[in-house]
DNA sequence: CGACTCCTTATGTGTAGACATAATAAACAT
DNA sequence: ATGTTTATTATGTCTACACATAAGGAGTCG
């Protein structure tokens, strides 16, 4: 039976990859595909539900990206023994993550220097002996009250622009991302105990646990800014999946 | 040799889409996309790599998924005006993430016991009234040296064969992978003050900041289990890119 | 002026077909 | 027995084409 074409009628009833999605992961979670399982062939399995190899591969590599499957040449697809558990953390700027909760924004310059760059953070960052460094301390409300406390680090070596820089109105951050756009960036999450500057600005007693973000960016080799963003009592941090 | 198959001679000439992609993201990053650049279509983007519009909008997906672009249906693709910074952490079972470092993994099962939910933990977890729970306490060891302790909590009603399991000599989450492997789970990052459990086992004076994790888990809206990892003194949990 | 319709356009997705590549398994030689 | 080559196979990717869909913009009408 030769085709005639299949554009004919209208309504697609074309599998799409995302039902096919739907489809593979609920026989993982759900149904006969459990853990170790070998799955058929994608010419198999595209014959099976109705649509083209194309489409059956889309679906399991997304699938795959979920981190429920495990694909290798020749070897086949299996479903994994134990789903990749994988948390991803969207780090908007502050002021985007406090205006998502409905409170209003409000920002404060602490302090502002020009030093030479204290030992530690010349072996954190790389920098050159007596690099000069801006040394920003900035506050974050939600509602008036202190959300997060920011201790920054701006290479002025790097960024020079940044000694001229204002900062009374508006954080170093949104003027960095604008700046240096498209930087290298390592993120760390970790707990240290409030330090006097903590308890002077957020609601924190000398020694609390404080959660603690710190992010060290480089633009093509150059240390740009290190920045520890310490937060008020009790946040945490979650996502869910 | 009459076949002149392609293969015969150079490397393929095709353009693959990650050669494509790399040069996109090149693009943006130094090259003349800057941010809130409107890009050309797929159509005139593909002809100039020399490229299906197939393979043109792969990149482009791919791209986008990195946070660099926006995509909208007749509107275009966009550079971001700041990419989409996203912390990605691959959760791995602890033994995992000791033995990658190199070291020798070492587990010990501190107390466990039967009892009727605390009621913190049933409104946490939404568990009935007198609703039974197995409690637990482990360390987990990097080369002989305390790295993490689990305080877990495990639900009887929903997972009876708990109550038969042993856990002397391997971790309750092994075993949880393996009998719910695909649960929905909640993950939060927090700092906490060393209570007297983590000071009797782990490197910390009592009060000091704790990094924990904690994951609470759920299958088929019945909850599963609430762990909380308390790790050793100075641990960061880090990702770049 | 404002609200509505319709057209256009760029991305989104499906199909068939072909070749590329990695990795296993089988055949072979040492 | 062991190491090496070769064949096989499942996934990976490219191509050309077609239709689907969202959304901007022009034109229309009250």
């Amino acid at each position: 039976m030769p085709d005639i074409t299949r554009t004919g009628t209208a309504k697609t009833e074309t599998t799409t990859f995302r039902e096919v999605m739907a489809e593979i992961v609920q026989r993982i979670t759900e149904g006969p595909w459990g853990p170790g399982t070998l799955l058929p062939g994608e010419v198999e399995l595209a014959e099976a539900f109705g649509c083209s190899r194309t489409t059956m591969n889309r679906a399991l590599r997304e699938v795959s990206e979920l981190g429920f499957l495990d694909r290798k040449r020749k070897a086949g697809t299996r479903v994994r023994m134990a789903p990749i558990r994988q948390a991803r953390f969207e780090m908007p700027v502050v002021r985007a993550e406090i205006e998502k909760t409905g409170a209003v924004y409000g920002y404060q310059l602490v302090s502002s220097a020009v030093v030479v760059a204290p030992e530690w953070l010349r072996l954190r960052m790389g920098l050159k002996a007596r690099a000069h460094v801006v040394h920003l301390l900035c506050l974050h409300f939600a509602d008036g009250v202190a959300f997060q406390l920011e201790d920054r680090w701006i290479n002025a070596g790097a960024l020079p622009q940044a000694l001229q820089q204002d900062f009374t109105e508006s954080g170093p951050n949104e003027w960095l991302v604008a700046t240096v756009p498209f930087s290298e960036v390592e993120i760390s999450f970790l707990a240290q105990a409030a330090d006097a500057g903590m308890v002077a600005h957020l609601d924190h007693a000398l020694g609390d646990p404080v959660f603690c973000v710190e992010r060290a960016t480089w633009w093509q080799n150059a240390a740009v800014t290190l920045v520890t963003l310490a937060h008020r009592r009790g946040y945490r941090m979650t996502t869910r999946y």
